[in-house]
DNA sequence: TGCATTTCTTAATCTAGATTAATGCAAGGA
DNA sequence: TCCTTGCATTAATCTAGATTAAGAAATGCA
């Protein structure tokens, strides 16, 4: 398995494999860093910073792809934890998504446009970082999520947030009051 | 000028339009958003949020391309603005960077690898901005843009680490006083 | 050159969210 | 079933950075 080529080969032909709640099938420092197809279940990419903070990247729901492509491109030793947040189907692809040689034009399109979008994404959440308060960037969580919150604990969310447990709670407390 | 061919093409060519230090080559709302590949000087793109507030996304000065990615992908219009901090030399492209249509596999490799050099500086630049605090950021902003801290102002470093000009100035003071 | 405008710094408050701590709840295992 | 362990909430402090204000330095332009 080398390529993205397989990937779409194993997208199709699901030769997934079963990973119960709370595996870590990524570890900080594991090199090379791999890249993951989530068939059912539900995934979380994070890092553990000096102070022990645990910082969400993303989530990955089904039909979703969790790499760290950063590492992969740098070709430096993986800094994302990946974990399982719920008995998960897990298509583990030991390579990186940079070598395309042997990629046809429609992969290599395809791929593009799935680059495309997680930039946009990664954008948008950047700038909400930048500029919007807590509330905001919670509020704009459940229209990206719509199925998440009632799906994962709190503190999780609060570690996508960049807050605090404690801080989101109060906020959706303020929330509720304001209805 | 509609897809990446062209900007490859006109890449090497070089026809480029001059622009002075303080045009605005894009505005919020334009449609559609270009792209703008620099050749000299120094552009910026930013978001100006409902309090009025400043936030740079990113610099680029020569060699560097600047798009509003996630306007062109969902096919609405600009958010960022786009603007000259230098007397420039820019080549406008007034397409998105998502028509591939057209495209060699080399240019679409090629293509690859800077999109994925870019989601890998956004994975970085968003984890420092939830886990790191404002010294630790501006340690990372001289190490990325080394020439960048006396080529232009304080505030726009500010606008760009997140924080205040007051705020940058302290932390300046400080870096400065423990050495 | 002199004046106006913008930029930078310093200092005094203010505030969103962090930290700490205590309490009540729900869930899973022996 | 009880018991442990983790989760959510509330409340009391604390702090990084925001806000406001005012003066100093730098820059641009007639």
């Amino acid at each position: 398995m080398d390529n993205l080529n397989e990937i779409f080969r194993l997208d199709q032909n699901s030769k997934s494999r079963s990973f119960p709640k709370g595996s870590i099938l990524q570890h900080q420092g594991d090199f090379p860093a791999s890249s993951y197809i989530v068939k059912e279940g539900l995934l979380k990419s994070y890092t553990i910073d000096e102070k022990g903070k645990e910082h969400i990247f993303m989530f990955a729901p089904e039909g979703w792809i969790v790499a760290d492509i950063e590492s992969q491109i740098f070709e430096q030793p993986a800094e994302l934890f990946i974990e399982c947040l719920e008995d998960s189907e897990v298509i583990v692809f030991n390579g990186d998504l940079t070598d395309t040689s042997e990629l046809s034009k429609e992969h290599l399109t395809r791929q593009i446009q799935l680059m495309l979008r997680r930039i946009g994404t990664l954008q948008r959440r950047l700038i909400m970082m930048m500029s919007a308060p807590a509330i905001k960037r919670y509020e704009y969580f459940v229209k990206i999520y719509p199925n998440l919150p009632n799906r994962i604990p709190q503190k999780l969310i609060a570690a996508y947030l960049g807050i605090t447990p404690e801080a989101l709670s109060s906020i959706r407390s303020k929330l509720l009051k304001s209805k």
